[in-house]
RNA sequence: CAAGCAGGCUGUCUUAUCGAUUUGUGCAAACAAAUAGGAAAGUCCGGACACCAUAGAGAGGCAUAGCGGAUAACAUCCGUCGAUCGUUUUAAACGAUUAGGACAAGUGCAACAGAAAGCAAGUACAGUUAGGCUGUAGUGAAACCAGGUAAACUCUAUGCGGUGCAAUGUUACGUAUAUUGGAGUUUGAGAGCUUCUCGCUCGAUUUCAAGGGGUAAACAGAUAGAGUUAUUUAGUAAUAAAUAACCUAGAUAAAUGAUAAGAAACCAUUUUGGUUACAGAAUCCGGCUUAUAGGCCUGCUUUUUUA
């Protein structure tokens, strides 16, 4: 499997997003977190992902923009870890809610964890 | 020479691996090219563009304010006059700042002093003398007079219609009965995006025929432009014209990145370590304002050294 994430790849839906937030369930690895929500109607030939900061904790755009990247490279890199194909019935996005810069290396470990605790739950 | 302050310019680089967006080539795999700023920011002004009447009239409101010019336009920019401040013994000169029309229409305001800075009132002396009027004195920057004050109301002149790209248009999906056209009836509630009035447009209802609310799904709008660079000419300048070359982000829960290594600059310093700012396009341009490590340039102030 390549490690690439692409357009496709990317949860742009506006009505998806709504509805995840209204009735997701969550996964933490403080300082991120990974919202999902099975629907068949979603299924689609791709699992969707977005990623979000919060205005309130990171008032520049600069810094919103560093954290999206660096979760997008985490997930990028580790999305391989996700080997249940049930997982296009679902969407998900990673919300980074600490009010410090991190770095890459604290990134990538979360959000390896929390791949890892997702796929479990999919398969049990 | 050093430090501080102010203004201007610039605002890190290279390689490797793994990626993103757009475009091109290709059946495909893939390959190639381009990919954030001086402020992209604040959204404070001015335009382009789109729709709302063809953007109309009056009131109200807002903005601007010596003179001349530049510009698509401006509250911006350039030149110049005046005023104020600094250097200076003074003048001149130089530099900096400057919302700088009208107080001979009306209204308001004016510390201290003063009887009084305007619903008027009135001290002393002198002149004349019936009242009263006139003059002088006293306070003050200014005392009845074209007094001062308009970043006070106001007046004058000039300008400004409103809403904004989630504008607006097309396509796709597809259900109420919105919308459109014809005919009849009804003269009147409401709507047309800032406040009011007028004006203009649409109206209400019945019937017949045609036909699609909504969905920010896709595409267009959307990036070749008041464009960038260089040279020449005109002009004190802002700027304009001509010629040549170039194409230089176009995303949409939103690409322009991540990791590693090295170089460079600066700081402290024994190795060595640390720092590399402010900050991320969102329809597009012209300005203003604010934020900015380090480097370079200019001016001012202070200190030290030398002569």
């Amino acid at each position: 499997m390549k490690n690439t994430f692409s357009k496709h790849e990317k949860l742009k839906s506006r009505k998806a997003i709504e509805a995840l937030f209204g009735d997701g369930k969550y996964l933490k690895a403080f300082p991120i977190r990974l919202v999902y929500l099975h629907q068949k109607t979603f299924e689609k030939e791709t699992f969707q992902v977005g990623f979000s900061v919060s205005k309130r904790n990171f008032k520049r755009a600069v810094d919103r923009n560093r954290i999206k990247r660096l979760m997008r490279e985490a997930y990028r890199l580790n999305k391989n870890l996700l080997t249940s194909e049930v997982k296009k019935q679902h969407i998900a996005m990673f919300i980074y809610s600490g009010k410090t810069l991190p770095t890459f290396i604290e990134v990538q470990d979360k959000t390896r964890h929390l791949l890892k605790a997702f796929n479990k739950k999919l398969e049990g």
